[in-house]
DNA sequence: CCAGTATGTTGTCACAGGCAACAAAACCCT
DNA sequence: AGGGTTTTGTTGCCTGTGACAACATACTGG
């Protein structure tokens, strides 16, 4: 079944040069989620010919984008050449939290080969792209020489306008209105994508974790900082028109007057909430490994009726998602991931009360796949996309190049 | 702002033939949304070549799709021909409803050039092929000599599988599970196309109506048969997996243990009913328009308090729909539009209460703009999509050669 | 060691769109 | 009215990309 109206970028006419950058763009892909792929399975997946395979890669290479590798043989016949991502390619991940600034270092073949904790408390956006920004600087010196970078992703929870990079509002952090992308390019002299934080996370999911090649997926993170949402429809992130979309937190499931982190009414975040755990266990802080731990041992009836209610309000919440998206899959995060295990009865049919038979039949329900790295990879994917985009065109900068002062 | 992962059909390597392909198609597209366009809009925005544009075109008019006149000249330099969409080449729309099967004949032009309502009374699906079968035969028989058939658009209010045409639930018909394309198909000779109305409805609106040019939409059509969605984003439209996706009508909302038609809790389509205006206003029946009339110059208590409380519901859906699409437009349609244009404000404020302001800032609320001719324009939309896709490939069937029979 | 199979390489070819030069058809100004 | 200006259509040539076929290469298996 083909798709429909197709506006936009679609509406363009193409010339020769835009099958030459569709195609690398294409390999470069496949390679980059992959990590390593056959040139047969190039060929194959890709539906061109040999020569023009053959052709391609030689260009990636050039680029020093991939690199060949001899066959470990293991069929008949001729063995073939292994093409993988280079990991003298990398991009920088930066996840800006309540209690900490995170940077990572991952490789084009998704590795991440580096990350840094940087605790810190409810930092102003200066403060934590100062962090950040530093913490870059020292990473990059530890890089091995020729190592490239192609830029710096950075997952906020709260609402970015992509084009920009601009946080319109992260309620936990404090942050209104602030231009995080600007301040950190001009920091660090590289290139800055900003995007939501579960938007990232969904993204991750398909290309590494447990949605992987699944094209219409429903992700939901549930974290100290409330629930974030992120969704791809038909192989493409959901974000709206200005980027503000995939707020899945805030949907009201409903009546109550219960008020979410943003002020909404009666909506998912308002009801399941990470809070009300932490004091019912007696917990003044806790990891989400204690937490789930004290969720999958709970005995009490207190504790049972909590886990109940917000088990009903979970699914009455995927029941609308479901309605929605008609997804393949959805993927839960964070302390919810606790909900599903110790009551899955409860939750799938509570999912199949809520929304319609035909969309629901064969909807998967999973737990996220990629732990503490799901954020650096998801976040690095913003960098990289522009690289596979546009692989002949798009600047890497050199690691040993001293950041332009501001 | 490019997009990220990119699966499925992007992931293939493109050839000459599909470059050419996508030209014609993306040509043709224009020429159909548009009506008429001059070869020089044409080179403007598709960013090709005059001599690109003209051979193009040429391809286009011996395909019998297009056809050009002289420019009725306006201004400096030499007049550029006028390409128009053929309208020898129709399609036809079918849309099956409680009461009625109304076909009609659209040309690639995006004009209804006939329109016919056969009466029923909640037909079975053999039942509402035969009717659609009988009048198709015969406007078949009506169309000028050298007119050539796409196929067959058809909406229906209920879930509809779209990759086989296979209605899974329509719930005020009372199909489950029938193939009603497959059927149509046989009786007709004619490939047929089925999805949600209300998803084709969004379509229409975007092409010829009041979301016009606008790439991030939701429609809401609240009719007799409960309320109906669609949605597309960044000029794509919602489907899903299997096309159950954009059921808007069926999003829980509130802990009311109302059930709609579909018997799912508290959610929009169980809040905002028709039935309740009609017991109000002690009508029996009523058209759209008698009812839109009585809503607006109600003036008892017990009707306000109905029209404002529905209002409510109505924004606390919106204000969903905002947080997880962040659309440009939100398109009404059905009696719904009453509420819109009586309690404007309300509307507006329950919008603002029930969403982010990041993402609700810019949006619109429109009436639908298309009347009655919206499924009619949407049905045909289907076929024609498959014509455009493929222009050069796609079976045109003569009007004049004899459907085979079953 | 040879047949069989699968893959990489090379040179040729077809074909799409770009480009430049020219022709054509309008407007504008004197 | 007529030449200048502007815009567009047409034509022929060129470039570059992927397809294709033929050949070379590298492995398995008997």
């Amino acid at each position: 079944m083909s798709n429909p109206i197709s506006h936009g970028a679609n509406m363009l006419g193409q010339n020769r040069d835009d099958v030459r950058q569709h195609n690398l763009s294409a390999l470069l892909r496949m390679i980059h989620q992959a990590g390593t792929l056959s040139r047969s399975q190039l060929t194959a997946s890709s539906g061109l010919n040999r020569s023009t395979i053959s052709d391609l890669v030689t260009e990636l290479q050039e680029l020093g984008l991939v690199f060949e590798t001899e066959a470990s043989a293991a069929g008949v016949g001729r063995p073939s050449l292994q093409v993988s991502a280079s990991d003298q390619v990398v991009a920088f991940s930066v996840n800006t939290d309540v209690d900490a600034v995170t940077v990572g270092v991952v490789t084009l073949a998704g590795e991440v080969i580096a990350k840094r904790r940087e605790p810190t408390n409810q930092p102003t956006a200066e403060k934590a792209a100062a962090i950040a920004a530093k913490v870059i600087a020292s990473l990059r010196a530890e890089l091995k020489p020729g190592t490239r970078i192609v830029g710096i992703g950075v997952a906020v929870p709260g609402q970015v306008r992509v084009a920009d990079g601009v946080i319109r509002l992260a309620p936990h952090l404090g942050w209104v209105e602030v231009p995080f992308g600007p301040m950190l390019s001009q920091l660090t002299g590289l290139p800055v994508f900003c995007d939501n934080d579960a938007s990232l996370g969904c993204v991750a999911e398909i290309i590494y974790g447990n949605a992987k090649g699944f094209s219409d997926v429903v992700f939901l993170f549930a974290g100290s900082g409330g629930i974030g949402g992120g969704v791809v429809i038909n192989g493409l992130q959901l974000r709206g028109t200005a980027g503000y979309a995939g707020e899945l937190g805030h949907v009201r499931i409903a009546s109550s007057k219960e008020k979410d982190y943003s002020g909404l009414e009666g909506t998912l975040e308002s009801l399941v909430r990470r809070n009300d755990f932490l004091e019912t266990f007696k917990l003044f802080a806790a990891t989400d490994e204690e937490l789930l731990l004290e969720i999958s041992r709970s005995n009490n009836a207190k504790a049972q009726k909590l886990i109940e209610n917000q088990t009903d309000s979970l699914a009455a919440a995927l029941g609308t998602f479901v309605n929605i998206f008609n997804p393949q899959v959805i993927i839960l995060g964070g302390f919810i991931t606790g909900l599903f295990a110790k009551e899955q009865q409860r939750l799938l049919a509570g999912l199949k009360y809520n929304s319609l038979a035909a969309a629901n039949e064969r909807v998967l329900i999973r737990e996220s796949g990629l732990g503490s790295n799901m954020l650096m990879i998801g976040a690095a994917e913003l960098p990289f996309n522009e690289l596979i985009t546009r692989p002949s065109t798009t600047a890497l900068v050199s690691a040993k190049v001293k950041a332009p002062k501001a």
